[in-house]
DNA sequence: CATGAATGAGCTTTCATTCAT
DNA sequence: CATGAATGAAAGCTCATTCAT
């Protein structure tokens, strides 16, 4: 029976586990955490909520899950994307634009992602340990590229670590606000503002 | 008998509410607020639970309560501070310095506040519109700077509001890694090295 | 100091009691039993909840000095009208409109007393059987009359426990639907009408 | 699977509904409502409390369904019994004899049913508006058989409404007195008293 | 006597999780 | 595999009662 590798059962299983995992990021996001209920998931993903039950150990677990799964996305769109990119200029361009873009099409997700920062501290339990490796995965591609720029001189000799956060953390100020309401307008043109003085202040020069 | 403006039970009342503040402040902000219970709270206050609630309305109240008094707090020392400072160099300097400072102290109270951004996504309740409020005059102190700086032409032309959020969010993002403990280090040097990054950004020439 | 057998702080007690034994009828006619506070009915009589209890030991206890005063006042009130009626016929008239009149003048007590008839299926405690008995001594006024009116030939040879109740039934049903708000108009007439039902039924010839 | 219109499933929750109700109404009739806790009716009933919150949703909506199951039962013995009878003098017969009878095999029902009077003027709500409709319903039954009577001359021009509500304020006075034990002996007796004590009050001549 | 701050038992309701079908 | 009825621990909040002042 069992064909390509995947039997009808694997299929099936693939199946539910996304259906749960887009559900679970739908319910998340507009409820948060604590006040989503298992039943709502269930109900969401069109499943009974024992079925919930078969996929995912717990309702953190599933939270969890979703949770990795839209880093592990972004992850490799702005590894893409940056790797597409020619200069280190590009490339830090494309990282701005790329998270923005990503979070302008994932509103959803970007609130889980965003509370989890909350309850990092709050928790500071294993699964957060789990959140930092693939947070800092991000970071690292954001360093390897002020190295590079270090090395040709396009980038004053600031410190990697400290500058890639604080790119970041720019980059996460502009979605915050957006999604808020507190910046309505042009993305693009955030962006640009964005990259100016990230670069500005970087640059060498 | 009620002597200086003060009767000894406006003196206990007072006790009372700071105690189960501090309380509240310690416990949200390792439980995070649907982790923590009102139990827990009192406890540490030292009081039964329905101590607690003669003085609060209802756990919200207690947990909005830390959060204001601390904004309230951070804002009238960020004021200080940078009504202080002479050039606008050194007010942006200070913004940065003295929030970094003023939460290498409350440690505590940083996790409510960053929490705070989190849950204000998924409800945004009458709650967090004080919220919002609040925060918006951290920011119109460094927009008040940045105008001065622009008119001085010591700071270039740049949109004040999108600024000020940059600079909040990178100051931001310092303390969130040092509480991370992903920074680990002289907190002194990572302020200078923030505010070099930023007064380049910004910064005429 | 004690003249006439009263001290000034006996004269201080009595006001105290009458005081929150008129607030506690107001505001358990209001609120129900369960639903009164302590705290309501102290707040109502001018006094701190601590000085309820100086005067009655529990919650309960207010409920049923409550009770007895009033049912006490209606039965002087039924035997003076009783006794000053001259023939049977009158009695019996005048029992059902001076209870009417009454619960028309004390609605909130109408309302202790009526729920307390529900109460004593619920718990026949002591409490109760100390309601029976006041209930009793009414029964007993119309008992009288009845037997008086039996012993003239103007009453048939009813059996008089059973008809006292039946009479005392159909003024409390005026007065429920009156309260309620079921039966609008002209009390008197309410009163002849149930007279004459009455004497219909159990007048002989 | 669904055979004669009814699955397993339908059969439980039939099952549950009926057996989570009984425990309640024996409940309230020991305790009261107030006193009533759901964890007792969840006990009697032999279920989970979580359970009885699966079929009802609040303690109130067990009261409320509790009582108008046992009115509707009660009007529906009322309104067969009277059809059945043929004179204005059977049906009246009727309708003291079988509401007698009824809360003689249902006493836990009628202390619940009584006290629904007694919290009726307290908080006059949305429930208690359902109640007057109900119990109007069964007045309705005594005012079409007086009428009738009236049409007929057998029973005296009475005004109706009133009538009826002093029929069955004696008829509830019957009940009342034997649950409470003030009136021991037997019960057709009783009937046949009050019978005749209206018959003689409304009837012509 | 009078006060009212403090107490903590007790209540209703929710919901993650299990398991028989 | 899928279901959803059943469970029961747990939490927020109230309020009768006490007692130090």
């Amino acid at each position: 029976m069992p064909v390509l590798g995947k039997t009808k059962q694997d299929v099936v299983a693939e199946f539910r586990t996304t259906e749960i995992l887009e559900a679970a990021r739908r319910v998340f996001a507009e409820q948060g955490f604590h006040e989503a209920t298992v039943d709502e998931i269930a109900e969401a993903a069109g499943v009974a909520k024992g079925t919930v039950y078969l996929y995912y150990h717990s309702k953190k677990d599933i939270y969890w899950a979703a949770l990795k799964h839209g880093v592990a996305a972004l992850y490799e769109e702005l590894k893409k994307e940056m790797d597409n990119a020619g200069t280190v200029e590009a490339k830090i361009h494309a990282f701005i634009a790329t998270k923005v873009y990503f979070f302008e099409q994932h509103h959803d997700f970007f609130k889980i992602y965003y509370s989890e920062f909350g309850n990092a501290f709050a928790h500071p339990t294993q699964i957060h340990e789990e959140f930092k490796e693939l947070y800092a995965c991000q970071a690292k591609l954001l360093e390897a590229a002020l190295q590079e720029g270090i090395k040709q001189k396009s980038v004053r000799n600031v410190r990697r670590s400290a500058t890639a956060s604080a790119i970041s953390d720019i980059t996460r100020g502009i979605i915050t606000q957006r999604l808020l309401g507190w910046l309505k307008g042009n993305v693009d043109e955030e962006i640009e503002f964005t990259f100016d003085l990230v670069w500005k202040g970087i640059g060498n020069r």
